[in-house]
Parts: C-alpha cells; structure tokens; sequence
DNA sequence: GGCAAACCTCGAAACGGTTCGCTGGCACGA
DNA sequence: TCGTGCCAGCGAACCGTTTCGAGGTTTGCC
C-alpha cells in the first residue's frame, strides 16, 4: 500500500474516519485535525515557541481526541541520545549488586530517565557487548560494575569516549569518573576488630583476585596483620568467586584439620562468602562464634537476619548506586560547577558489630 | 552553522580529514569513503541484498577505517520498535521481584533485547506514568507486576493495546496473557501442613487485600480452615503490605494477648512478613516453633538462611520471569503455533518443609 | 500615516537509518 | 543482432520528530 504522492494530503481520509487499526496517530494527523502545521504542534506538545491560546485550543484538543502520544524514538533520534542511563552488573543474585541497582533507578527515576538494566556473569563477553550495544543505543551514560575485572581494550576505549562511571573499580591511570567504598580502610578496621579479640591463627578467604575491591579488602587485612606482628604470608588463604558456594568450598580448604592447626577467626572477603563458610560450619558442627569466629563484608539485609549475625562491613550500596547515577548525570549536562565537584568519590564504610565474631577459645 | 545546501555533498570534507571531534560516523560517511551508494553500506550492514565481493570488501574495510557503529535509535525509529521490552515491579527490596527481573533478563539478553526496569514503589502513579513512558518508547512489550493491584482504565486500555503480560495477576476478564503461580492450592497445601500439626488457634498475616496473589492465598487458607471444621470468619487477620516491617508490626497485633488466647501458629502470605513476624517473636522471647509456628509464601533465599529455617512456598520467581518473557516474546512475533499454546500460564508452587512449623505446645 | 517591533504561523531541512523501484551492463540464447 | 533476464548498485522516499528562517499580521509609538 504504497502512495505515489498523488495530491500532497488531502486525499488522505480524515483521521477520524477510516482507523487503519494498527496505525497510531502522529503529529502530522494532530496537525491535519486541528487545521494548523506540524510544527505548530511541537510547538505546543514541548511548550516552546510562540502559540496563541485559541491555536493552542485547537492543537490540544485535536491531541486529545486522537489520545496521541508522541513518538520517543523519533524525538530521540533528533536529540542524538536515549535519554536513559545502562546499567551493566555481574548478576542479580548478589544483594549488593541489586542494592546498586536499586539507588541509581532511584535518581533515575527522579529524573525522567529510564535505567537499563543488563547482566554479564561477570564474563567480559557480556560486558563487552553490552558496552557496544547500548553505545550503539545512544545510552546518555552508563554505570558499569564490572565482575570479570578486565577491562578489555574496546571497553577501556568506550570508557573514554562516553560517559562512564565506574563503580568499585579505580584504574592506576586516574581521572576516571568513579564510585567506590573505602574498601581498604573498612577492611583493616574489621579486621582490627577480629584480632582485638585475641586471635592469632587467622585465615582469609578472598575474592577473585583480578577485582579492585578484592584487592583493596586484601590489602587492608594484611596491613592490619602487619600491624599485630602477623607476617601476613604466612596465614592461609583461600580464593573464591564472591558467591555463596565458593565460601562453602573456600571454608572446607581452610578448615579441615585438626583443630589446634585450625584457623580461629575467618575474615571473607564478603558477606555472601561469609555465609556460605557459616554454612559449612554448621555442616561440620563448629558453632560460631564459639569455635571460630567468621566476618564478612558489605552488610547485605542478610547479614541482620542470620544466626548468629554477621559481623560485616557496610557499604551502602543503594547510596553508591545513587552516587553512581548522580555522577554519571553531572558529567552528562555539566549545569553549573563542574571542576569543583571531584570525579571519583570514596565513601565512607562502617564496622557493624553482630555476634559472629568472639574470642577465641582457651 | 547551518548550511543552506551549497553543492549538494561534495563540499563537505572527507571524513577522514577534519574530524569535528564529537560527531560519530554515519552511514553517509561509510558511503562517502568507500564510495558507494548510503543503500549498499546498509546492504553490507544487514547482509540483505546482493552486493559483490569487492564492493563488500570496498565497504567493510571503510567502516573499520572509521570504526562505524549504526545508529540503533535511527533503525529503531524506522522499524518503529525499540528493541527492548519494559520491566514495571514495586521495588528490588523484595527478592521475588528480583528472581522475576533475573529471570526476564535472561531471556531477553538470549534473544539480544534490552530490558528497562521500572519500579514503582507500588503506587497507582508511577505504575501508570511508567505504562505511558514505555508506550512512548514504542517497546516492544511489557511484563508487569503490579504492586497496587488497582489497574487503572488507562492502563488496562493500554494492556489491551499493547503487549503486556501480566505477572502474579488474573483479572475477572479473562484472555489477557498472564503468568502465575498457583497461589491458592499453594497457600491450601501449606495450612494443611500447618493444621496436620494440631493446631486450632490460627492467625493470618494478609497481603493487601487489593492484590491478587493476597486474595488467592487468603482463600486457599480458609479453604483448609473450612475443610478442618475451623470457622474462617472466626480467625484472627492482619493485613500487611508485603515488606518486612509490616510482617512485624501484623504480629504485634495478633500475638499481644495472654498466653492461653494467642494464636499457636501464623499464617504469613509472603516470606518477607513471615520473617518480620519471627523478629518480633525473638523480641518478645517467644521461641519458633515451640512457643509458635510460623509459615511463609515465596521462599526467597532468606528462608533457608534465617534461624530456624521458614517453612514457606516455592514459586520460582526466576522461571516465572522467564515464562512471562518467552511468552511476551511469543505475543510479539507469532513465529509458528500461536493458538496452540495457552495465553494463560499457572507454574506449580511446592511445598518446602523446613523447621518453623512444629507441633503446638501442649 | 509610517515604521519597527512583537507576535504567530508555516514550510522545509535535518536526525540516521531501511527499503522499494529503477537502471545500466553483462551474459546468454535464438 | 536483438531481445531477455539477471545482477549490482543507485537514488529517493520514508519513519516521526525538532527547529530554523522567513513571511504575514498586529500592535505600539512617534
């Protein structure tokens, strides 16, 4: 059903009449209903130009009576971005991450943006398309978390060229927009806290070991054996992978033998791991914090709710997405201030004391 | 700097020359390098059309050369879809709205489109403004979960309109495509559980009233009440909304009483509040399940972590996102069989035994 | 009365793709 | 030699907006 231009419009059967059923209206049938240009209606749809009442009348009437509504993709186009912000993180089973999730829609939201949300597993395949395809969407910003830790040439390439905010990653080449929690500092301190009790054979299950944020935990925990006369090479650790199973797995290495060889005290590089070394535990009939005391980090809901509680690390991670978001948005529309605002953001961690972690037994 | 259409394009400089830093390439650009028609580079772009070796290679190597991204807003806008579907939940608070998403996502990410989350604090406005939002962005369907459970006129006419599949409701008219579980049998299957334990003074936590799995659950618990001889009109009800402190602040009400009138076990319509429910029971010292049994609806994760571990109801929310997907998925392409497979989804629940629901005290 | 400044309104060129229909050239067979 | 048909490639319309420049009408002021 092609037309060849015959009369310029006229011929066209007032919108009223015959529906076309799939079709929806378009401002140029606004336009045909009220008597008045296209332009005229964009005029009044955005409230910019100049429009007399009457016009206006008519335009907004004509709207209602076709119930339009105007085409986002187009205006989109025209305006050259999306008009939304991605989101790319490892999964949706780790709190934390929907924690981040949860702040940045939150801005999102108050900003008339829409939030796309996509997961990688952590595998750079997934970060790496996702990079391309929401670029390729005209995406006004993205928030990236990234689980894989390498960042590929062709995403470190995007991260120059459009507006990214890195979240719980900092790069040695600084002057990257970024969001992070002082990992390192929260990690020392809990860490201090564990070994004011008493212990001494302590192990560490960390995570993988190519993340920022595994990294810097790590380095805080030896700083804070260092401090106590601990050679910190000399204390076991074992990897895993930030999930639940792995702290299973990563407690089974470090605990299994006998007891005067066992470690006392567990400092896991999160909560998730924490709980699944708890789980172990309690398989094997150890109890905590009795026979060994256990500390995670991040502070997930779970942690409160778990027996015995989690002594953990919280770093808000619903205030971190909205830090994220807020970041990313400055750098999309430089309103004001600009350079006096810093780039990179560290925020504060706080040590939250439950009952996982005692003194070691005599 | 307009330019009023000097010599058509020529004047223009070739692109690998001035680069005006922050334009991307176009398709034009390719054309123009690789000295092809714009309709050949999309040829190339698309694999459709005959196009020889040469001129292919001609038109590869150009876009490599200027590292050419297509611009999917301008696709989208012609094929007048946008490639992506829309997510509108309450909140990423509760975690079955998580397994939901999870799921989703995971289908959409198979089938390369992107996935908008909404979240609508469960209120009528956002539920409505996000229905419209999305509607404008010309997505190419909805998987709603309504946190209100009021579903205004405008945005059933658009459910009409568009494809939207419904999550955890079924409304009087039937034939709009919905996923659920079997929330009623499920919620039966679990008050029996309950009531084989002996139990006689019951008391029921509620969802809002408005939603449909609340009204289905509440159903399936005074069915089995009834089957036990056990007048449901006669059992004590408070109705939360969903969230944890509600669950609390329910239990309160219906366990503040002595002893001997206090209800021996609490049926909770969702885990969240069931766990609100045992926090306030370790508050006031009564032990689970001795002194009260507790039961919830959804087994989130949560519910095989907390002390003691909450009988509930499996739905899995992550299958149900994926079913909801595939089907929308199936509604906007009627590849094959459309006719044959229901429109209409029930996923079975399962009963999970765990340790809150113990025998009344004698 | 005349002129400038507002004020409205309009037409048309973008934005960056896809796709339809057409054409020029070549190989083929009669 | 001349159709015929096919293949590659081209030009232009179109998707639904925004926005610029220009034109026509009032209005205000001297």
């Amino acid at each position: 059903m092609k037309r060849k231009r015959p009369q310029p419009k006229v011929a066209q059967p007032d919108w009223t009449g015959g529906q076309e059923p799939g079709r929806r209206p378009t401002i140029r049938d606004v336009a045909r209903v009220a008597g008045v240009a296209v332009s005229t209606v964009s005029y009044v749809v955005n409230g910019t130009g100049q429009v007399s009442a009457e016009t206006r009348l008519r335009v907004t009437s004509a709207i209602h009576a076709l119930s339009y509504e105007p085409n986002l993709l187009a205006r989109n186009l025209k305006a050259g971005r999306a008009a939304s912000i991605g989101l790319i993180a490892p999964d949706l089973e780790n709190p934390y991450f929907v924690a981040v999730a949860a702040g940045a829609q939150e801005v999102a939201q108050s900003r008339d943006m829409l939030l796309v949300l996509c997961t990688t597993q952590a595998s750079p395949h997934w970060e790496s398309y996702y990079s391309h395809v929401l670029r390729a969407r005209r995406v006004d910003g993205l928030i990236f978390l990234s689980g894989s830790g390498v960042l590929t040439p062709s995403v470190m390439d995007l991260i120059h060229k459009d507006s990214v905010v890195l979240v719980d990653e900092r790069l040695p080449a600084p002057g990257l927009p970024s969001v992070t929690a002082t990992n390192r500092r929260g990690a020392r301190g809990i860490a201090d806290h564990v070994l004011e009790h008493g212990h001494r054979r302590i192990g560490i299950i960390g995570g993988p070991s190519s993340l920022w944020t595994a990294q810097q935990r790590m380095t805080g925990y030896r700083e804070a054996l260092a401090s106590r006369g601990i050679d910190p090479d000399t204390v076991p650790v074992a990897t895993g992978d930030y999930q639940q199973p792995s702290g299973y797995e990563a407690a089974r290495l470090l605990l299994d033998r006998p007891a005067e060889a066992r470690p006392t005290a567990l400092l896991c590089a999160n909560d998730l791991m924490a709980i699944g070394a708890m789980l172990y535990c309690r398989d094997q009939g150890l109890r905590v914090p009795q026979d060994i005391s256990i500390c995670g980090f991040d502070n997930i809901p779970l942690a409160a709710l778990i027996e015995p509680g989690l002594t953990s690390v919280d770093q808000c991670g619903r205030s971190l997405g909205r830090s994220a978001c807020r970041l990313l948005l400055r750098l999309i529309a430089p309103h004001d201030q600009q350079d006096t605002d810093p780039i990179e953001t560290d925020q504060p961690t706080r040590l939250v004391v439950r009952s996982s972690v005692g003194p070691p037994q005599p």
